[in-house]
DNA sequence: GAGTGCCGATGCGGTTGCTGATCGTCGAGG
DNA sequence: CCTCGACGATCAGCAACCGCATCGGCACTC
């Protein structure tokens, strides 16, 4: 397993380095901002620790960076700060972890093994299927650059299509999961908000996202229609 | 989204389902341990949010018994317990990620979105015959770049015959299979399915890929004609 | 009380599944 | 090579179903 270490602090750095080292890891350390950037650019690494607090480029550039350019190498992000937002914010811009200074070193190997294992994330933090895009965490949605505004229920559907995008989602599926486990009503609500939803998305745009898959449900078309 | 929520403190219970229901998301709560267990079971969440102490069945023991039958669904732990191999503990068991009590509900929702942008889906394989191909997951058939619609019927005639391919595959068979076990009406009506299938894989495209075999039934071809 | 989101009911029109009848084809035996 | 019977392909038509739009009422918020 091949990481990156980025970090100013030298004494942390080398601290992480031996530390991972003896536990059979192959590491190698960057001590700013854009020499991370680069590294990670250059190189394929299993995983990438990232202090936030960086000369010349954030953690969170750093990151978005990498994203931007649909490298989804684990990152997991070390910070001195602890205002909730600065983790809610991380997590949301496509790290996988956060650990706030000081942290045990226990618990850095748990989190890194759990982000290891779980291996590269197929998907970025926002949802996107050609121009049509969902931010989960901004509750929008855009095609191309025109914000879209949903009502709750539409969102929720339009979120779960577009997780499972590509795939047939049966009437059933998407009752239980967009509407409640144990809803008794008319598959016709379904039906409703799919119009809806085309209303929004689709026809002012001339496009065909939501796609009918006869007797077997929706569909929604990962190039965006 | 649906999720489900392991929590005995019936105070913490509402309040979570409260504050995840706002946010859009479809919530089921279990007050003990084997409840959660036996739900997680038998439905499909795209995450559970699970307290580590729970009467009758703690947390890591329903997260071990759900991995033990192959079930990946993301698991997020709270735990009111501090120490740090209880997390090491928690993630190296197979849980996704781990919060301690109290934690900030903003936090519990960005962690909760990175696991569930996380959700990896095996999709199952997509079976081809030469040009030929079928996708069960999508719904979608393809001869080379041209996608074919096809009628829930025809498409499960297909996916047998694919699943096969290279059998000749007996008429009782195929009415076993894509029909009803106990069906009782007239075989022709394979007969009649294939006319339709040839007419939209086979020849528009001057191909032979569903064969008639006098006598036997129908073979598809390997190669797809 | 106006506005918004949600959901059940109803009706239309096209599609699908199936049947029964007819037509075509294969191949063994004369 | 021809005949005939069995098997398979095709066709038209009907009934049920499915997807969709629309309307009206209910609950909640502002």
């Amino acid at each position: 397993m091949r990481l990156l270490i980025v970090e100013d602090e030298p004494r942390m750095a080398t601290a992480l380095q031996r530390g991972l080292v003896a536990e059979g890891f192959t590491v190698e350390v960057a001590f700013n901002g854009p020499d991370g950037l680069h590294l990670a650019r250059e190189n394929s690494y299993d995983a990438i620790v990232c202090d936030i607090m960086l000369p010349g480029l954030s953690g969170y550039r750093l990151i978005q960076a990498l994203r931007a350019e649909a490298n989804w190498v684990p990152v997991l992000v070390l910070s001195a700060k602890d205002g909730e937002y600065d983790e809610a914010d991380a997590l949301d811009l496509g790290a996988d972890d956060y650990l706030v200074k000081p942290f045990s070193f226990v618990v850095l190997l748990a989190r890194l093994r759990a982000v290891l294992r779980r291996g590269v994330r197929p998907r970025p933090a926002i949802l996107s299927c050609g121009d049509l895009s969902l931010d989960p965490a901004a509750r929008a949605v855009r095609r191309g650059d025109t914000e879209i505004e949903l009502t709750p229920r539409e969102f929720s559907l339009l979120e779960y299509l577009m997780r499972r995008a590509g795939d047939a989602v049966s009437k059933a599926d998407i009752l239980h999961h967009v509407w409640d486990a144990h809803y008794e009503g008319d598959a016709n609500v379904i039906e409703v908000y799919v119009g809806y939803l085309r209303r929004k998305i689709d026809l002012p745009f001339g496009r065909h996202a939501v796609q009918t898959v006869r007797g077997a449900g929706y569909r929604l078309a990962t190039d965006g229609g």
